[in-house]
DNA sequence: CGAAAATTTGACCGCTATCAATACCGGTGG
DNA sequence: CCACCGGTATTGATAGCGGTCAAATTTTCG
């Protein structure tokens, strides 16, 4: 796949403060300019990368939404995120040069494409990406011990309530709304990432329905009663 | 507590290989001997750190035996993870300035204390060390893969099988017996970090008693049947 | 040595998985 | 435009795994 034609420059990307470091010098800015080597398109139902494939580049999205998931020998599959734009994507090949884990585009997409040697070479120059880079990584791993909780001790109510606000907090971050949302995955995937069966997933949708949390018509969810949906995560003290 | 008063020096130290990168010039390695600014013994049961604390440094392990865990408003406790000899811990508090989960010695244990701000520097001089730094963030981040691939679509006995498995496998990297263990955490704790009640871990453990899989008492594992439990792992394809 | 913690085991229950049937939606082609 | 089709979602009936509660036993540690 050719690269595109267009310039890219990160200095002017609307998306800078989602993924580069803040407070930099006029100077270090335009350094950064080299981080992206090209963009890339992926379309809906493609693979950014799979398990297996070469570690090269990071990739930060521009637009579009994916899921990460793992696949094993024996047939198990599980989902261990959702990304949408702003976010950044690959950490998992760093260890072993090979990427760990596959990479779809749950719908039309476009990513930065960032040499992962050109990362390190410039943060060697610009401590400011250096710990941007640290802090990325460690915000993976903290993010990781948040789904550990959820998947070792929530029940199922818990786990989509959580699921749903975390959704609509990082959508209202950039921009959208608050109560409002359209779930990307199906409910299979949602199940997968949070250790449940598809249909248990839909029908935790229809209690929070009945009870007047939500309103659900396929993927369009809205959400009806943030603190309800509050109060069912945190109900649980009682272990 | 006042610093121990021997030299500390990473280059003499017979854990190197597994904390510091390999192939390293003499002068760099010379360098690295400035990234531990000293040591610091844990008592069993004590905290290396705790939620909230201030992020100062990372940690690795000399001996002794760690457990990290998160404790949520509402009283819920996760274990994250299991941390030995060679192991790096503290990863959580790049991200936020602020460790974000505990850290519980096991057993009596010694830590090598790695000031960040000096990693950090070091990392700018030697890409040797940077890309370890890199490598070991992201080996973090796919062992998380896996404890959400467990959590997530195993059963009690799969759980337990592959949680034997691994701690095997990462004491017989250290020098250790491929078939037997002294489990350093209890039942709970096991629980915790496995998704399962503590009467679930006794009975599961039990039953691979009875299987002939391994021998249990109390604490002292011995595996009698590897092959089997790797079995248990890979035995669910149906799905 | 004695109190507290940890472990094991039993009985029972409830949540979620499983199996199955139906409904719905979006896209395609007649 | 509409009928059709495959993938997706909902809903019901049932079963089973693991949770809960409880009690007995062992171990640990001050």
């Amino acid at each position: 796949m050719p690269p595109p034609p267009y310039k890219v420059a990160c200095s002017n990307c609307n998306l800078r403060e989602l993924c580069l470091p803040s407070g930099l010098s006029e100077a270090d800015a335009r350094k950064l300019d080299e981080l992206v080597a090209t963009r890339r398109k992926v379309k809906r139902g493609a693979a950014l990368f799979n398990n297996g494939a070469p570690f090269m580049a990071l990739y930060a999205i521009r637009t579009g939404f994916f899921k990460t998931c793992i696949l094993t020998e024996d047939g198990r599959n599980q989902v261990t995120g959702f990304q949408m734009a702003g976010e950044i994507i690959g950490l998992d090949g760093i260890v072993g040069d090979r990427h760990t884990c596959d990479a779809i585009a749950l719908e039309d997409a476009e990513v930065c494409v960032m040499p992962f040697d050109r990362i390190e070479a410039l943060s060697r120059e610009v401590p400011a990406l250096q710990s941007h880079v640290h802090k990325i990584l460690s915000r993976e791993i903290v993010r990781e011990h948040g789904v550990m909780l959820l998947l070792g001790s929530m029940r199922a109510e818990e786990r989509l309530a959580t699921f749903l606000l975390n959704l609509v907090q990082r959508l209202h971050a950039r921009g959208f709304s608050q109560s409002e949302l359209v779930l990307r995955m199906t409910r299979e995937e949602i199940g997968s990432y949070l250790g449940l069966k598809l249909e248990t997933v839909s029908r935790t949708f229809s209690r929070f329905v009945e009870e007047g949390l939500v309103q659900v018509k396929q993927r369009h969810v809205r959400i009806l009663n943030t603190a309800g949906l509050r109060s069912i995560v945190n109900a649980s003290a009682c272990r």
